[in-house]
DNA sequence: AAGATTTAGTTGCACAATCAACGTTTTTAT
DNA sequence: ATAAAAACGTTGATTGTGCAACTAAATCTT
């Protein structure tokens, strides 16, 4: 039955499924271990934020590929643990502009190191290019559904391979 | 800030976290306009079903990656909707050995047709050789993870690149 | 054989995701 | 200028996830 072995759970679709998960389990790990009290879900936000505060709710569930709706509970966790603000944008009286307090700058190189550490976890074994090849794929693919999946609708934001630094 | 570029929320995390959330998303859309009233995690126990019935609850959730407790709420719902049974295995009164049902039967060809098709969706300019290396990486990546996250637990389930079919 | 350990499944708890509906504000069309 | 449409954020409902604690059954120890 070689018909299932590809449909396997969707084949690449049950491959990032399980990665992902994987990687969010050993990532949660990480954060806990190091007594840092934010899930994985609440780095996915905080990553946005530490390269550009101040951003609106909607252009953060653009880029985190979130729901809005999920954006607003996430940042209402983050909120309470005083980890970012909302500030009424006041040329545009529908959004809320999101930063980063204090408390969040001052875990944001431990929190950047922790993720460094996973990803070379995963890399074992994976050479540079495997990587930059993979990444490559995905990205088509996740751009493939994005097409479809909302036709007319925000912005992808595919992820460049050229600049993934040096390590 | 090119340290942020390769760490963008965990590279290799953020792509297959987003590609993962795509592509559900797509088979989502799929199966509710074929009016299958079947969801995609629904769907990710039944495939395994599909290629082999009468397996335990233990093994389903090894096999789909799922946390054993998911998985018995997942064969609620799906025991609920009348898609599967749970029989208590004879052999070992902790079991339950987990069978489909006919009505689970009829829609089988109908499922597969539509993840086929979701597949091939997500090929769209992307070349065999090209997929298959995308699946040998995530595998490895996978495989770090499985090694990290419980060291001395449960199987993993690679997915083979070789017999993935034609198409 | 008896007691300790492990395993299978369930349940409570906390968290997160999507969808749809809603109120408010802004933009577009006429 | 006003009415219609779109955009931003919130809330409620439903679904799914992982962890930890628990019961019952099987297996391992000695």
């Amino acid at each position: 039955m070689d018909k299932f072995d590809r449909v396997i759970d969707s084949s690449i679709g049950y491959l990032v499924g399980r990665t992902s998960r994987a990687l969010i389990k050993r990532l949660t790990k990480k954060f806990a271990d190091a007594g840092l009290d934010v899930s994985y879900e609440q780095w996915s936000v905080l990553i946005h934020l530490y390269r550009r505060d101040g951003q609106t709710q909607q252009e953060l569930s653009n880029i985190a590929v979130k729901d809005k709706a999920a954006m607003t509970r996430l940042l209402n966790v983050l909120e309470k643990k005083n980890i970012v603000l909302r500030i009424p944008d006041r040329s545009d009286k529908r959004s809320k502009l999101v930063y980063l307090t204090n408390k969040a700058k001052e875990f944001r190189k431990e929190l950047i190191a922790l993720v460094e550490e996973m990803l070379e976890e995963a890399e074992q074994g994976v050479s540079r290019e495997e990587m930059e090849q993979c990444i490559a794929t995905l990205n088509k693919i996740f751009l493939n559904f994005e097409r479809l999946n909302h036709r007319s609708m925000s912005h992808h934001y595919p992820v460049s391979v050229s600049n993934s630094g040096e390590l």
